[in-house]
DNA sequence: TTGATTTTGACAATCATTCTCATTTGGGCC
DNA sequence: GGCCCAAATGAGAATGATTGTCAAAATCAA
């Protein structure tokens, strides 16, 4: 996924490996402090930047939380996907519709609309979270 | 749909005077703006409390913008449903999906989710924005 | 009208994200 | 290795949406 020119630094490194241990989606803060904690020193700017980049690369699944925050991770497929989070504990499980990839698409050609995406993401509270 | 006990205020109808002239999302600040424009004065946060609110009771739709801002719309159905967006002039066509609720539902029961909800938005270039 | 409860507004405070720009680093080349 | 240049970094300032504060104003019910 990775086609653009991105040169390998230290801290690109470091931020693939937070990724790589977790499971969970994180913000661009959560990630830094993070690294602080394990004694790495990588800027914040650079954090925000560099996910960013996998991003857009497709590295990392990138999507907003309720408040509108960004949090990213790293999944495991390579194609479309999406998630289901619980709001309590933020587990994560990665899911395919391909009936809603056509329906989604079509919508969008019956309208006449050119360059169609979506995003889709369910939330709900998963059984280790009841109450 | 507005089943809490608010107030009627000179400010909330001027906020749903501007919604209800408009077809298109807007945000807090654009709603904001487009009052004092018009001669209403109405203060910043009681824009922002007042579009909370109303999309609390289901009387508007909230969505974010790619870059995570808050936008707002009043939708003709009271319904749940879903929007077609252009991303170059913001023209919004209402659309529903029975078979991707149910589809969202499943995965969610599939896994032991409870309280599952869903977010999703197609975004596309209309035919009159092509180049 | 009156008192309890909400709502409002001006402004300060948060806080995620972006910008700036001087400094450092990686890659290709000799 | 040593050199050059473009890309990457980082510290800190700047931005900008959103929220918090709290006294004053408005609404409601009795
Ligand atoms: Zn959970
Ligand atoms: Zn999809
Ligand atoms: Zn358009
Ligand atoms: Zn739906």
């Amino acid at each position: 996924m990775t086609q653009n020119t991105r040169r390998p630094t230290r801290q690109r490194a470091a931020v693939e490996a937070v990724l790589a241990d977790l499971d969970d989606f994180l913000s661009a803060q959560d990630l830094h402090a993070r690294l602080r904690a394990q004694g790495q020193s990588v800027g914040l700017a650079t954090v925000y930047r560099t996910l960013q980049a996998m991003a857009t690369d497709g590295d990392v699944d990138m999507m907003r939380t309720a408040d509108g925050e960004a949090v990213y991770r790293r999944c495991s497929s390579g194609t479309h996907h999406h998630h289901l989070v619980c709001r309590s504990c933020g587990r994560t499980v990665e899911v395919e519709g391909p009936a809603v990839e056509r329906w989604a698409d079509k919508i969008g050609a019956e309208n006449d609309f050119s360059d169609v995406v979506h995003t889709l993401e369910i939330v709900g509270t998963c059984s280790g979270c009841e109450s």
